[in-house]
DNA sequence: AGCTATTCATAACA
DNA sequence: TTGTTATGAATAGCT
């Protein structure tokens, strides 16, 4: 129900998670109401986002759910406000929290090929196939960073390339323009592709210009090694 | 979204709307579930029947929705009154699970390649790093599994082959010992290296043997299979 | 926040 | 109930 498929998992990018959980919220809520109404259930939606913001639906009211809830299970352990339990609650929390942490990082230590041992050939060869699909991850990324560092190399380097044909332009005027086109055919021991500007690819050599200060250039020639 | 438009009101039909809201139920619950699971959200749904039969879905455990929902909504409550300084212990208690199991998760899913936005350079040449480790180590068990099953059939192999050997020899008594030694030379299709047993390399495969049943063996000689 | 191309959920029917 | 299908809704990817 989208541009494309999607398969049910966090969604890595923290923007198009936070757009998408407000799109769905709102549909979980709509939905919610619907089934209230159309089917006379008594329905009650508590949603918590990642940034802990509250957000919640309830067709009679949340303290009649959750109060029915309550009964509906018999476990009268918890209930609304009472604070006697509380401590037992936040206790069983904690330990919850605490079963969850040690299994992460039993996990975890796992895929830090610390602790190996208490596994079978088949987890081995699963955690290995884990490994290598992470490690092409990172590689792709890492790629990646370095594609987009080269085209911002290009681009500064075209950007000086510019701002010296118009110095060089300064000096001699636009007369003699073939010593120009000579020159930048023979010059850069860079070959750029993908360039729109080719044409005006060129780089002085002169002796005569080789101490001229550029302003405004010197950071950007720096910033290119 | 069916074979015609309805509007949100009750339906009459009894039947039909039981079977509306079972199907819609459903719907609502996966919802909620991939809500929780795309966008990282503590979820919570409780659903009465007309007929007072109670559904729910928490990603989490409803207690710790409700437990929390509560939280959020009182505010302050606890705050002026005078809150058992127990309760404040497990709430920074939990808190600091909380918060140790979310960065352990962080750093987990980046190990699964699942979140590298946000890495640099440096950061992601050292996770590659830490996969190359990862995945030698699981690589060089995976050998020691391989190399200690293989000693262990090896084993296996020696036995079968004595016992193989004393049956030899009840039959044949250990006269003409120089047939068995030369069998021995030519019957194995298996080469057993590194083994102190060497000189007792033996198979049957006499005809007059084929059908011979050996007590106390055939489970071993299936197991080498 | 909007806008569509798509996928998904489901109303009606079997 | 469970399954099928035609249709209306929800929403993923873009802008």
């Amino acid at each position: 129900m989208g541009r494309g498929k999607i398969l049910i998992r966090r969604i890595d990018n923290s923007t198009s998670r936070q757009v998408t959980f407000s799109k769905r919220r709102n549909g979980l809520l709509k939905k919610a109401k619907e089934l209230a109404i159309l089917c006379d259930a008594e329905v009650g939606v508590i949603i918590f986002s990642s940034t802990s913001k509250l957000y919640d639906y309830a067709n009679t009211s949340m303290k009649s759910v959750i109060e029915r809830y309550n009964k509906a299970k018999e476990d009268n352990t918890y209930k609304l406000g009472d604070p006697s339990s509380e401590v037992k609650f936040w206790q069983r929390e904690a330990a919850l929290l605490r079963q969850q942490l040690e299994n992460l990082q039993r996990n975890h230590r796992k895929m830090m090929g610390e602790e190996l041992s208490g596994l079978n050939v088949k987890d081995l060869q699963n955690l290995e196939k884990q490994l290598e699909t992470s490690l092409r991850g990172v590689r792709a990324k890492k790629r990646n960073f370095s594609h987009q560092e080269n085209k911002e190399l290009h681009k500064k380097l075209d950007i000086v390339r510019r701002e010296n044909m118009e110095l060089y332009k300064k000096v001699y005027g636009n007369r003699d323009s073939n010593v120009v086109s000579k020159m930048a055919t023979s010059s850069s021991s860079l070959s750029v592709k993908e360039d729109p500007l080719a044409p005006l690819h060129l780089q002085l050599s002169q002796p005569q210009l080789q101490h001229y200060e550029m302003p405004g250039t010197t950071k950007l020639r720096l910033s290119l090694h």
